[in-house]
DNA sequence: TTAAATAGGACTATAATGGTCTCATATCAA
DNA sequence: TTGATATGAGACCATTATAGTCCTATTTAA
């Protein structure tokens, strides 16, 4: 759980792939040859990320996109945010009319906890992060790949157990 | 992005409340009551909980469900792992015949660190710790509710800005 | 034996997502 | 001016995942 939408992960290597050529204009055809992804889908991810301001676009012959900030300065939890929205993990009632669960009410308060946690976790990796080859020994979880489909996925499970 | 299920938030209110009194056992009915979520659904959650090991079930008249471990030493992780399964961001391929990019899989390694990051967020926030009020002082990032909705959510922006 | 409870699984309707398509707008070059 | 190339914006559909319900079997205490 915890699922990032396929057009997230798209983004990344979007921004992955752009972060290493920053001088150049990218067309939307260009960057959906090189990332092997249909080019309708690359145009809503770009869309969604230069309306974010991430992207710099330019329209027009020998238009295209480019990266608008340093990859040290662009972090992952922007990216998400870009293309999926805020970084919600729930949903809540905010007049207490709609809720019935005073007594538990007291937990929503500390969702704050969770989310700031999570939020954190993903604004301190940047996207050059995402460049830099990882160490072996940074692996700490057990990671597992799953065959047969078309992006990237690492899964993680508590204390060694492995799904697939 | 990065939405969790309303069955995950429905476990961790159960579970939060079953945190306050851990000696009796409580039938999925009052549970149901409790929380003022529909059975077959608070049946569902508890099932899953129960399957990780997290809640302790016992059947027959006076049976029910209670926790199994002190509330420290059940993280929310935990209790998303077992609702959703293993926390997993993004999908990928294992053989490399399926992915034609191999120019981006360095990214791929990278996905781990994210996944880390994640996993040791959520799993740093215990059971215990949702019980305690939150300090003001700790909301260091701006938070919406919505309303409207049935259940809990907090919704975390970057630099402030408040989408609803 | 009966009532109360969990265990397990099948099933359906709704919502979200991914993906495609079409048209409008902007820019450059011939 | 015209045509080619590019982004911008939005409507649209199909597939999938989720939430939620229902039914039946099993266990336990009175």
């Amino acid at each position: 759980m915890l699922r990032m939408g396929k057009l997230t992960d798209y983004g990344i290597v979007l921004m992955s792939y752009l972060a290493q050529k920053t001088d150049v204009q990218h067309s939307a055809h260009a960057l959906a040859d090189a990332v092997h992804v249909p080019l309708p889908t690359v145009k809503k991810v770009l869309k969604a990320l230069s309306q974010a301001g991430l992207l710099n676009s330019e329209r027009g012959a020998h238009g295209g996109y480019s990266l608008n900030l340093s990859p040290k300065k662009i972090s992952v939890a922007e990216i998400i945010t870009a293309i999926e929205g805020p970084i919600a993990l729930t949903e809540c009632v905010g007049s207490e009319s709609h809720c019935d669960q005073e007594n538990h009410c007291s937990i929503q308060t500390n969702w704050t906890r969770i989310n700031n946690a999570v939020f954190h976790a993903l604004d301190e990796v940047k996207l050059s992060d995402m460049l830099v080859p990882q160490l072996a020994s940074e692996s700490v979880n057990p990671i597992h790949f799953y065959p047969s489909t078309n992006t990237m996925a690492s899964v993680i499970t508590k204390d060694g157990e492995i799904n697939g």
